[in-house]
DNA sequence: CCGTGATTGTCATTAGTAATGACAATCACG
DNA sequence: CGTGATTGTCATTACTAATGACAATCACGG
């Protein structure tokens, strides 16, 4: 049986060129996708007025608190957030996004609107629309939680054989 | 606006879910992606008749040459694959499918089977075929060559900002 | 109020993986 | 022949991810 017959071999291949080529497309502004997924994450809970601790970040995105560490520095050493006291906890930073990280995302997302079009661009809108709502059903039914990509999870140490 | 509400996302989310159960399903069988597609196109060209060398096996899969040399040796120490002499290069080894590598590429294939009816269990027969065909267009339209998946290219040494 | 154990953020260390370079053997071709 | 390219291999290097340890702080019971 040929790969390309096998749907799950198509999904798996387009989800990964799509991902290296939103890397790529996303490196001249000085961000990965891991940075991007932190942004959004950001931006989403500071619209609900929350304040989000590290950890809380990290549990949310499922990556580890001692990476977190690596992705908050990169972002406040580039002034797209800021690590504030935590107004309950003084063990904890609370992390917001800054004026220039909401212009930041801003430009990150018609990166990623750019790259939609790109792929897309074989598509009707009707067909669009339905690609889009297949998906969801499938998502869903895996239970991956919305807006967290699973390349972010933290990989475990694998014994014997590996990617 | 949401993640959950591009295209992209949903796909690069579902494929990555969907390569890492793969990974996770295969280990059992001593395996990993990579493994398998080496398996998958040695009996692709072997039903051809063709014998290919490590470079154009290597060629064809997007890896580098010394990245062959490590897939080879796993699958050899495993007896699933051969290498002899190739006929007309001295230099170059003829890599096969033996019987067993046969048979445990067939074990692979039900993992993938399984794995495919248990990621599209919320579809009907006609929304699958539905996804197929708009999947196969467009991996067409990014020109992702069949059969190949992009986690296995060489990935490029990158200078400041990394995944 | 004190002490014991957990949690937060940070850093240093370790382990694992991927890229690069170098090599001998062989080829291609003049 | 002989010069330069190609094949497969290995060693080395560069990088990334995982782990462990730490001080500061909290939570909670006694």
């Amino acid at each position: 049986m040929d790969l390309d017959d096998r749907s799950v071999f198509l999904l798996s291949q387009l989800g990964r060129h799509i991902a290296d080529r939103f890397a790529g497309d996303l490196a001249p502004l000085g961000l990965n996708p891991a940075h991007f997924g932190v942004l959004v994450h950001l931006r989403q809970v500071g619209r609900d007025g929350q304040r989000l601790s590290q950890q809380q970040l990290a549990d949310r995105l499922r990556v580890h608190r001692n990476a977190m560490v690596g992705l908050v520095d990169d972002l406040e050493s580039r002034g797209l957030v800021r690590r504030e006291r935590h107004p309950d906890d003084r063990r904890a930073h609370a992390v917001e996004l800054t004026e220039r990280g909401h212009d930041v995302l801003t430009q990150a997302e018609s990166v990623a609107d750019t790259l939609e079009d790109a792929v897309l661009a074989p598509l009707t809108d009707a067909e669009h629309a339905q690609l889009a709502a297949l998906l969801r059903r499938l998502t869903a039914h895996a239970e991956l939680p919305p807006g967290v990509h699973p390349g972010l999870h933290r990989r475990q140490r694998r014994s014997s054989t590996s990617p």
